[in-house]
DNA sequence: GTTTTATAGTACGCACACGTACTAATTTGA
DNA sequence: TCAAATTAGTACGTGTGCGTACTATAAAAC
């Protein structure tokens, strides 16, 4: 049982960046014939759902640093799949929109996406995936605590 | 139960890459004052096992590109972590060795891992975390023969 | 024994994510 | 009202990981 922690194949740790790793190679090898990358499939993700959010916004909602945003973007819009504009009442933000071109893909983009998960999560039922999702859930929100404590404390500091 | 799929936040996908990136986050900040980073971290772990090896078995072991990984040794033996010397018998390899001032650290280096892991595993018990390693070790495993068989297939057509 | 193939490692360029530091604009508050 | 604090976004440098292309060496095939 103390095992657990001392078979580097079963470090938590490791393996959360090892699948993530791989799962991010797998993603792009897919989807180079449309040339998109899982980050910024993630961007347009959050953009489906409703777009014309500022990049604060999206930062947010991604949890995000808005540098790491901010690249992503530039690419998104160097590539035409997005288009920034400067919003009239508050001049500091840029409010980002999808174009047309990502419409027409964006059905070929999601089966892309179906099958990376058929193939990556074969061998496990609904019921396993679903405890998996709830155990990652808790550590995301662990980490996202943390990380705000750590934040607060820096600022109390200054 | 459709709506697993249809709710970002518990996408698979983007929940592994989240907690993968704040774990990373968390563990470069907490490791700042010795300067190591999570990848650094992987490497030497390997290497308290066993030192000595060369860079390619490394990357075996680690699952990485040789690129990525003489990367991270090029940073490592800047920083005096680790040394390579030339393999007499197969000048092309370089083998890795430990240097004396990464022993006298590991202990504190561990120290902070496991408070790491500590805060961002509360509130799952034992058993959630052996089913989570084994659910991620199985999706490993599956995107492992994935990658291979893309691999094997561009050879194929070459 | 020479040619072919495979392997070890590096060089280079790209994408992504971080932190820090900066500018410009807005909001707060004294 | 006007200075101070906050917010939106960018610039820059670093670390990590990928793919492709290259050199040097070793092993296999003929």
């Amino acid at each position: 049982m103390a095992r657990g922690r001392l078979d580097p194949d079963r470090n938590l740790g490791f393996l959360l960046h090892d699948v993530a790793r791989l799962r991010s190679a797998a993603f792009d090898q897919m989807m180079r014939p449309l040339g998109i990358t899982r980050a910024q499939w993630r961007v347009l993700g959050v953009l489906y759902a409703e777009d014309g959010v500022t990049q604060a916004e999206l930062a947010k909602r991604i949890d995000l640093g808005r540098v790491s945003l901010g690249g992503i973007i530039d690419r998104l819009e160097a590539a035409g799949w997005v288009a920034r504009q400067k919003d009239p009442a508050d001049r500091r933000a840029n409010r980002v929109w999808l174009t047309d071109k990502v419409v027409e893909v964006r059905r070929r983009m999601q089966r892309g996406v179906n099958v990376l998960n058929g193939t990556s999560l074969a061998g496990l039922d609904a019921q396993r995936i679903e405890d998996l999702v709830d155990a990652l859930l808790v550590i995301k929100r662990n980490l996202i605590a943390a990380e705000e404590g750590r934040k607060a404390g820096s600022e109390g500091r200054k």
